[in-house]
DNA sequence: AAAGGTTCGGTTTTT
DNA sequence: CCGAACCTTT
């Protein structure tokens, strides 16, 4: 037959397998690029087309709307659209499809409310006025956090399914279940519970359950990396009847971890599953190897990873280039100025183009860069568009002639304006609290009462009956335009001087028109359910020639020919924030997510970043710490860091003029440059009026001018103390101030020469090393060998012996390991200099004396494990654990554990 | 008591 | 630069 044919051709081998292997537990670790979307969309069409089975028996999971919507999209193109396709859909909007269905079982009505955030601040607004607590005091996002915390163990369901009294122990818990009690009043469910119900339905009700699990016959995971506990749970628990698992995704890309992620499932997936099948895909067909490389290079630099590197066979293409700005604009400008250029120039489109970001703020200088230039631009996500005000209140509308809500009653009551104010909502909560009744009938039941006979309130309960009897007979859309106009919204927004609300209005009815289009009967409620699931990047339409904005978060998975990655700066990548809230695992983290950013790139990739000032560490901002992971080999560097250098080769002002200039430091010296931190003056050029400082940061010598500011004295040494340190650390020093030229030259000559004579050996040792690791194939044996040698050229001229000879003596034989060592023990090294905790600093050494990378991750382990131990609560248990160890907190967590969990025994 | 205007604080990523 | 809190006017 030929859909065999059809679905399996243009695959490779592994891809092949992929596909073909649908019985049992599989995974697939496929890297960026790697083709695992195409493997993933043939494999659902081979098994609707080739194996005959129904695509309402396949679940197929993604983990956002943009790549459901994706994968829709391409298998519709695979098997035509005959077939039904809703279950291939996020976690979320699973979890509604079993919801709706199945709620009943627990006594919640089936078009229940879903809240997003800001609908769970309106909770918390009417929580705080309750309690007369000030966002002061606690704010919003706190207190959500909490809450989301509270709701990782299925101990509430039991609370909000069954309330019974619970005695509050402190303050933050009365909040948590006051927020459980108004959430069970209006059957409102947020993101957390959407998993959680599901998962309590499922081990609750075996008939549900075993519909469910009888129903998925195939189930498919996309982004396996980023599903947390539950969501694998999930999966795992519906695979149980017919045993088809099959998950495809790559540790490396995991950034969801802040979210609950847990990549070991994937990592572990065959411990899980014994007889599980793995599929490796590494090839990748995305990037130029310019591009891979840095890639991989950086991803290297995590410790919490399985090594595996990508390879392409893709030709070689452009440079990777750095670009320095001295302030944002700069950057937006040098951004946009590049675009244009290009799309001038070349045979690329604006539509070739996405520039990615940390974090959506960063946009905003971007933005105007492009304005001013008047490149056309779409941003993704952003603020997002259901979360916008206007819209925000016309769905109130929407919720409250459908659900009567608290919610939206709170939203919608005094928008626009009909006199009610805090004291009024204040009444009707009394009322409600008193009669356990929804604010909406405890307004309509006391109308006529002294406090709530207003004419405002009386106005809007009318509107509201008014547009419940219109309900059944308009289209969602033309309900949205009646309401608009008699509710005095359209009025409000155009006084307001505002035309973007309205646009976004006239946007929200198109998108409803459409979505109304493709499912003629969906009902209200059902309506109301999606949209709170969706993120405006359904919305957005693809097409027109536009650059594309988004955060790196919103690019995974898709790629694009031409990337900037901007605000590469320390503080927004990695974020501060992230750091400060997870410490060493937030570094890995972010760390992928420059990983993804720089693998979204096909043709070429540009990172940039500029000075200023950052709001967030309230400093000047300095480029980000992964910069600095990238050897120079790999980019290019443009802008102000460039013009440093360059500069002094170019003026050369105090052998043209005969004027000296002041020169500030002398050999031995230390010194701090606000981008490379502590470096120490190695030569003195009086002729080029430059100094030649070694950084240990990036582990490199920079000529720096004399002139230049930026360089301010921290320790100034005597010639004892040279004599001493060299001793120790092996950088070049001369007693001399002053080196010439011509002995530079000389020595690198001599160098070069030395280099020669030993490159034939080298060059025969490479090769026997690439082909016996991989004896049968030429292709990758040239590949090894071009990495080896440049390795080799890279360890040769390292500075730091120390850490060189740790890197020899783990790879005698593997140049690639042992830079890939030496890097991890420089960046380590560096660290280990700067920690403050100096005890722990001692112990580390300990432990590890000649390995840095292991250092660290002591250190880091033990600073962990000591900030721990201040916070347990069962002081006298900390008291022991640490009598009983006293130099190691790790030991000391584990103590306390176990005298913790004996004593609930 | 409610509406409207102004200041101030804190800024991550998504379902 | 946005939203919550505070302050002033109606």
């Amino acid at each position: 037959m030929d859909s065999i044919e059809k679905h399996i051709k243009n695959l490779n081998e592994q891809q092949l397998e992929a596909v073909t292997s649908t019985e049992g537990y599989v995974r697939v670790i496929a890297g960026a690029g790697s083709g695992k979307t195409k493997a993933l969309t043939s494999r659902y069409a081979y098994i609707v087309e080739t194996l005959g089975i129904s695509a309402s028996n396949i679940l197929c999971v993604t983990f956002t709307n943009k790549a459901s919507r994706e994968m829709r999209l391409r298998v519709k193109k695979l098997i035509g659209d005959q077939h039904d396709l809703s279950y291939i859909t996020t976690y979320h909007g699973f979890c509604v499809r079993v919801l709706r269905e199945d709620i009943n079982k627990i006594g919640y009505p089936k078009n229940f409310v879903i809240m997003d955030v800001e609908d769970q601040k309106t909770i918390l607004r009417d929580i705080y006025n309750e309690f007369g607590i000030t966002s002061k005091l606690i704010t919003f996002k706190q207190v959500l956090r909490h809450i989301s915390r509270r709701k990782s163990s299925q101990e509430y369901l039991d609370y909000i399914i069954n309330p019974t009294k619970k005695e509050p122990k402190n303050d933050l818990d009365k909040i948590f279940y006051r927020y459980l009690q108004k959430q069970q009043r209006n059957f409102a469910l947020d993101f957390d519970d959407l998993i959680n119900f599901t998962l309590y339905i499922f081990l609750t009700d075996k008939v549900v359950f075993e519909k469910w699990k009888q129903r998925l016959h195939y189930i498919q995971v996309d982004e396996m990396q980023d599903s947390s506990e539950k969501q694998f749970r999930l999966v795992s628990m519906l695979s149980e009847t017919h045993k088809n698992l099959f998950v495809v995704g790559d540790p490396d890309q995991t950034i969801y971890e802040w979210r609950g992620a847990r990549p070991e499932f994937l990592v572990d997936f065959n411990q899980q599953f014994p007889s599980s099948k793995t599929i490796l895909m590494n090839q990748n067909y995305r990037s130029t190897p310019n591009i891979l490389t840095l890639g991989n290079h950086i991803i290297k630099n995590n410790k919490v990873r399985v090594d595996k590197d990508m390879f392409t066979q893709n030709p070689q293409g452009v440079e990777v280039v750095h670009f320095h700005a001295k302030n944002e604009s700069e950057e937006g400008n040098w951004i946009a100025e590049e675009i244009s250029r290009l799309v001038s120039k070349e045979v690329c489109n604006f539509s070739d183009f996405a520039i990615l970001y940390r974090a959506n703020h960063i946009s905003r200088s971007i933005e105007q860069a492009l304005v001013k230039k008047n490149i056309p631009y779409t941003i993704f996500g952003g603020i997002r568009f259901f979360e916008r005000k206007e819209i925000k209140d016309i769905l109130s509308y929407l919720r409250m002639v459908e659900f009567e809500d608290d919610i939206s009653f709170l939203r919608i009551i005094n928008t626009p304006s009909r006199g009610l104010g805090k004291k009024f909502i204040e009444e009707v909560s009394m009322i409600a609290e008193n009669d356990n009744i929804s604010l909406y009938s405890a307004l309509q039941k006391n109308i006529a009462s002294d406090g709530l006979n207003r004419k405002g309130a009386k106005d809007f309960i009318d509107l509201i009956e008014e547009f419940q009897k219109l309900r059944s007979k308009k289209k969602i859309s033309d309900l949205i335009k009646i309401i608009l106009d008699q509710s005095g919204l359209t009025e409000l927004f155009r006084t307001d001087g505002d035309t973007d609300r309205l646009d976004n209005l006239i946007e929200l009815q198109n998108s409803i028109i459409a979505f109304e289009s493709e499912d003629e009967d969906i009902s209200l409620d059902e309506f109301l359910q999606e949209i709170t699931l969706y993120s405006d990047v359904d919305l957005e339409e693809d097409q027109g020639d536009k650059v594309k904005l988004m955060t790196i978060h919103t690019s995974k998975g898709l790629e694009f020919p031409f990337v900037f990655l901007c605000g590469f700066n320390e503080g927004i990548l990695p974020s501060a924030m992230s750091i400060k809230e997870r410490r060493a695992k937030a570094i890995e983290e972010e760390r992928r997510l420059t990983y993804v950013a720089i693998t979204r790139a096909e043709k070429a990739l540009y990172l940039t970043e500029s000075e200023g000032y950052n709001f967030s560490t309230g400093q000047n901002k300095q480029p980000s710490r992964f910069l600095f992971e990238i050897n120079e080999n790999f980019l290019v560097r443009k802008g102000e860091f460039r013009k440093d250098v360059d500069d002094s080769h170019l003026r050369m002002p105090s052998r043209l003029t005969g004027i000296p200039i002041d020169q500030e430091f002398k050999v031995g010296d230390i010194i701090e440059h606000k981008v490379w931190d502590e470096g120490e003056v190695i030569e003195v050029n009086r002729e080029k009026g430059e100094y030649l400082i070694y950084f240990s940061l990036i582990d490199s010598k920079k000529p720096i001018n004399f002139e230049f500011k930026g360089l301010t004295l921290i320790e100034s040494k005597t010639s004892e103390d040279i004599v001493e340190d060299t001793a120790e650390e092996v950088t070049i020093k001369k007693s001399d101030s002053e080196i010439s030229e011509t002995e530079d030259l000389a020595k690198s000559l001599q160098k070069e020469n030395d280099f020669k004579s030993i490159e034939s050996d080298i060059r025969a040792q490479i090769r026997q090393f690439a082909s016996k690791e991989y004896p049968k194939d030429k292709e990758m044996q040239d590949y090894v060998f071009s990495n080896q040698l440049e390795d080799f050229k890279f360890m040769d001229n390292v500075k730091d012996k120390q850490v060189k000879n740790i890197a020899i003596k783990d790879w005698p034989e593997d140049f690639t390991m042992q830079k890939h060592v030496y890097e991890k023990n420089i960046v380590s090294k560096n660290f280990m200099k700067n920690v403050s905790d100096k005890k722990l600093n001692k112990y580390a050494k300990k432990e590890w004396p000649s390995d840095f990378t292991m250092q660290q991750h002591v250190y880091e382990e033990q600073l962990e494990a000591k900030n721990q131990m201040i916070e347990f609560e069962h002081r006298d248990f900390a008291k022991r654990a640490e009598e009983e160890w006293p130099e190691d907190f790790k030991m000391q967590v584990y103590f306390y554990e176990k005298l913790v969990s004996g004593e609930e025994k």
